[in-house]
DNA sequence: TCCGCCATTGTAAACGTTTCAAATGTTCAT
DNA sequence: ATGAACATTTGAAACGTTTACAATGGCGGA
């Protein structure tokens, strides 16, 4: 095995200098045709293979970007990922991978390697933007990155993200429409996402709202709180679904919830939406191929890390303002939210 | 802005030199306690960042790996990237990720673009294992790696996957036992994919086999042939669904295709599994919280990441045989299979 | 007192690039 | 014939590490 071929190598079988072979890398067309073929040749004859790493140790930017998720195994995270790495691609840049599993030690861990590896700029979902270590940190250290998912309440970060307490409020209002009067948010442990805790709030405001509208029309918001990952949600929901404060809707924080829900609402035999209507709110794939087709606040994920990826391109380039974007969402027309039962009908 | 530091500028400011600051990073026990912490002292107050790139021109190993699957958008890539990921974490390696959208061009430019940055070894989805131009790559170049997902027909390379033929096999069986007769695969394209392939395969054994029982008991067994994250089936399915040809059972090469075909089989009006039964391969996690539950041949998709990463760690630390690995699948008790429909009684 | 040993630290040469400044050769107007 | 202007190429110095080897100094034993 000959050791593996470097610049000089090519250089030397080319009867050239390494500045020369750099150039035809780099820029081949300020060397003559004749010089760039001789050298090509000799890189296809040693099976040459630029390293990245010698480049990036002494280019100012090393062209590659860090991203961190919570998770992969929720459907959301890993297709705004498949967005980002896609317009990656397009521009010929490295993706590097991380994930927190929901834990700010670990963001801030994982962060701190991403910036080891002097990744160019990084792409964030975190569990709570505000008050986070991680963004001191990448303030501090003036590296560019965009927020995904996460709406800081901060102005001078980038972020992109739907409008989180106007998804819920929406899907909230949408089931009130129907006559729904006893309402239940299921959402993540608030510490663990600031998204969650958004989209409660905007789902007590559309209650709040709706008693505004016919005093003590709604009866009081109630909350669920679950670990996320978690998709047995059937003793959870026990106290939400049966006996005589029972629910009549069920508001989901993500979508992967919702489908935990209806299948916990069937486990009680509960038929959606029938007895119990619910909503969920992210828009993943699968939820429109479901029965009943989940009704969602779809929010475009792929799309969105691509934008992320744009607008990260956008502050590496020196682009000084960070701009956030709060894209529209929508309401998708399920079958998951129906009219609400009627009160007086018990269960059974 | 001060430039970054680096170590010489840590050594400066420890009033040592840089030979020690790399022994305080790397073999802290061969340095006086006192020398230790006056280094990181000058460390932490210089915002100090060990420079990856450098580190990793000068060794031999990059402490990286690369990972390369057709897409994100599937959740049972996701799930498996979940799992390298998680281990990778816990070795303290990089993982760089790329996607391939089933085109083996792109594979090839991804693996390329890996290789050109170091990586110790890769772990790959391939759409086709075998005559395939990144393996002959990677071997040419002698870099470890562990195929994932793929079970190809040559020995000579790592593998992890559950056996395909038989996870379909076991599924069709599943549903001739009760009673359906007039089977159809849904699949993604062959050349797309080679798994499908295996599964078109045990999905035709299992039909033989059962002719072997019981002469021509078996309709012969049909093939749908699919693009890959295609999740309009309604189309595509008619002539399986319609007609006096109508077959009771749909088989399908991937769970994602399974729940696209329920959501078709609903637009015919068709019940799932009154009318028709459904089986998938994979075992998603939202599979088991749809309704119906989807019956599927469920691998321990994470775990097999896991496992892939630490195959791969074994090549790389020099282990010369590369195993192959297949995994136990499990059929899930699943209520999308049902008894097939009576054969006289036409569908309206 | 001198020597050798050990613990500790320092020097300098890689690793594979990029890039600036300088060198070489060619062409052309004078 | 001379030198200016230009195209092409080269030499050498980084970039931030690791690491083999050398240097330093303190110490105990002879």
């Amino acid at each position: 095995m000959t050791p593996k071929p470097t610049m000089r190598t090519v250089a030397a079988k080319a009867g050239v200098s390494i500045a020369t072979v750099s150039r035809v890398i780099n820029c081949p067309d300020e060397v003559p045709t004749e010089t760039v073929e001789r050298v090509r040749e000799a890189m296809a004859y040693l099976k040459y293979r630029p390293n990245m790493n010698g480049r990036r140790l002494k280019m100012a930017q090393t062209r590659s970007v860090g991203v961190l998720v919570p998770t992969m195994a929720n459907p959301v995270f890993a297709t705004s990922v498949q967005g980002i790495e896609q317009a990656a691609h397009e521009d010929g840049l490295t993706v590097l991978l991380t994930s927190s599993e929901y834990d700010p030690e670990r963001e801030l861990d994982a962060v701190s390697t991403l910036l080891n590896n002097r990744v160019d700029g990084l792409i964030l979902t975190l569990a709570n933007a505000d008050d986070n270590r991680v963004i001191d940190l990448l303030i501090s250290e003036n590296i560019p990155f965009v927020l995904l998912f996460n709406q800081p309440s901060r102005t001078d970060v980038a972020s992109i993200s739907v409008d989180n307490a106007k998804s819920a409020y929406d899907i909230t209002q949408a089931m009130i429409a129907k006559g729904h009067r006893k309402l239940a948010m299921v959402a993540g442990h608030f510490e663990s996402s600031d998204r969650s805790r958004q989209r409660y709030d905007g789902f007590c405001q559309a209650i709040n709202d709706a008693n505004q509208q016919d005093a003590a029309a709604m009866a009081a918001p109630r909350l669920c709180q679950v670990g996320f990952g978690e998709t047995d949600l059937e003793g959870i929901l026990e106290s939400f679904l049966t006996g005589p404060d029972a629910v009549t809707g069920l508001v989901c924080s993500t979508d992967m919830l919702a489908i935990a829900a209806i299948s916990a609402c069937r486990t009680y035999g509960l038929s959606v939406p029938g007895d119990v209507s619910v909503g969920g709110i992210d828009g993943i794939a699968v939820g429109g191929l479901i029965t009943p087709k989940l009704c969602s606040a779809v929010q475009p994920t792929q799309k969105m890390g691509q934008q992320a990826l744009a607008f990260l391109l956008g502050l590496i380039r020196g682009q000084t303002e960070p701009q956030s974007l709060l894209l529209p969402h929508q309401l998708s027309t399920g079958e998951s939210i129906g009219p609400a039962r009627h009160q007086s009908s018990p269960r059974l």
